[in-house]
DNA sequence: AGCTGGCACTCGCGTAGACTGAGTGCCAAT
DNA sequence: ATTGGCACTCAGTCTACGCGAGTGCCAGCT
């Protein structure tokens, strides 16, 4: 479709705006390329390239800056990419003494990502359906009430407080936890949805706080299905200057629900760079979302993403992620 | 130290100007009171109230902004202050339906104090030492890693995983998970630090197991020691234009260490709101924080606070600080 | 046909000057 | 002690203007 000096072009002029955050002029890409023509030439591709939407003037007699479809191609065509040294050994130097609790070890990831990337990191962990309890315990928290502790195999701890519908006693709430463990243990949270108790089996009062104590588990992990952390917020503040944009791209950051909708969103489509509008949500205008899935076993376990600005430094930020996912990966596999 | 009618201009002062965030100048003040002298006078007196170091001129031939010592005057001067009856309605409506989790209480309180006061909350959970352990497991998880389950008294869920250093059986594990919880059900967090394993009465392997555990245990409350919850940081950032100091205080309340130890040495100086440098923290300079314990049972729990700027409203966000706290302490004291 | 140098034109930005108006400080009078 | 009056200050706004980066186009060259 374009031709190799067009792109050529197209690329230095993405490239040249990325660093400076100004408008590129003709004789700019020229200086920056071995393209080896005059600036005048440069003038008329560069009208071409504007005719056919890949870059826009913000005002006649100012140089050009990339329309979404102009990123686009850009990250496109970019090749791989290597990390910075610098950053390399950060990466590095986490993995190495990465250990412990799988939330803990997402949200430290998260942090280093952000600070890795110098923007905003975001890791969703998807509580597996698949992840099989490894224990399951009921423990009296005080005469009204008592907890719901289910331990996974992945080490995730699903919670849950229940108020004691009867009046039931230390013994038989601790028969009710045995049973419920041996029940449950080695089915998975997905398979728990269909679970029934077979009343028959048990006295009346404690197959009722059977029930209501795999309730409880359903519900709890339902809620705790999406782990979502978000880091390095602040670091998106510093490349936005309108304080109204900021605001709406922080108040989003901070509802959970959507971050989690809109990188499966973007993983849906198959993306690994939604540029602007492309993410599909309006105050994210001027950002671009960076993500990669992260596997465990194979199976994908969840989702690593990166938000900055739309002229952020694609190469090193898609380097970033991917090595990331694929260290964390690993990790979780062997960890 | 201030006469009936300087106290009242400068409380004129700053509540006009945390209206409109421009300086105030002596006309406005004889517009906004009753106090029936004329603006020559009021200018007498605001310069007296600039040389007292009350008041702030921006530039020659501007009004007045209060200084942090206007600032704190007027907070010290203000009587207690009524909730509007829409938050009212929002504190109630949240603490009616409140139930569950204490981690997701606190945080989702955070999020309504946030949205209340239309600016950011903190809420810390304070881990108490005094809260005993109901309950101890060793789940193992593979053949190289075990979890440590811990459930507290309150609700409470300490966890971590552990490298197995022995080559131990299953069965030796539930053995070991037994003993354990024999030896530290009842017992206090506080307590636990100076634990000592009696290594005669088990065989060696599962002393060591025991030790590992104990000290996962210890190391792993440290760790969540301190719950911290930040909320709603994205309405601070409509109250600045300076995306620089901006993203220095959303950073600062990325650092929950910092946030943990400003509030706890705010409530140490026996102070219930903070006016910036007295917040001790450089990037705070331009922000107020209101503080208040919350109580169970009698014992100082946590904290809660609202971050917002210097200048806010300090009458309503001051009640609305009280309030919160006070029902927070009433359900977790009775729930 | 494609590239280039030249040239007129555009327009944002920065500087400079003038004006406005809110606000002050001071003084003499009450 | 309070006040009206008055001269003064100065940030913000507007306008004018020159600068310069950059464009679009054209005629000529390869």
């Amino acid at each position: 479709m374009l031709d190799d000096r067009k792109s050529a072009i197209l690329r230095a002029v993405v490239q040249t705006y990325i660093e400076t955050a100004q408008p590129v002029g003709s004789s700019h890409v020229v200086e920056a390329t071995e393209i080896g023509v005059s600036p005048a030439t440069v003038r008329n591709d560069m009208t071409l390239l504007e005719r056919e939407g890949y870059l826009t003037q913000p005002h006649t007699s100012a140089g050009r800056i990339p329309t979404e479809k102009g990123y686009r191609f850009f990250v496109d065509n970019i090749g791989p990419g290597e990390l910075g040294p610098a950053q390399a050994r950060q990466v590095g130097a986490f993995f190495a003494h990465a250990h412990g609790e799988l939330e803990e070890m997402l949200k430290a990831t998260s942090r280093m990502l952000s600070k890795v990337t110098a923007t905003t990191a975001v890791v969703v962990g998807q509580q597996a359906d698949t992840d099989t309890i490894r224990s399951v315990q009921l423990v009296g928290l005080s005469s009204t009430m008592y907890l719901v502790v289910v331990v996974m195999a992945s080490g995730a701890v699903v919670k849950r407080t229940v108020e004691r519908s009867a009046d039931l006693s230390d013994e038989q709430l601790r028969a009710a936890s045995d049973q419920l463990a041996k029940l449950l243990t080695g089915s998975t949270l997905g398979a728990l949805g269909r679970f029934e108790i077979d009343a028959a089996a048990v006295e009346a009062p404690v197959a009722a706080l059977l029930r209501e104590s795999v309730g409880a588990i359903v519900t709890a992990a339902g809620e705790t299905a999406e782990l979502v952390y978000v880091e390095g917020a602040s670091r998106i503040a510093g490349a936005f200057d309108a304080s109204a944009t900021l605001s709406d791209v922080l108040s989003l950051l901070e509802q959970q629900l959507t971050v989690v909708t809109l990188l499966r969103d973007v993983m849906d489509r198959g993306l690994t760079v939604a540029i602007g509008s492309e993410t599909g949500i309006a105050p994210l205008a001027d950002c671009s979302l960076v993500v990669a899935p992260y596997l465990v076993g194979g199976e994908q376990a969840g989702t690593i993403g990166v938000l900055g600005p739309t002229r952020m430094n694609y190469q090193e930020t898609l380097a970033a992620v991917a090595v990331v996912s694929q260290r964390l990966s690993k990790l979780l596999t062997e960890g």
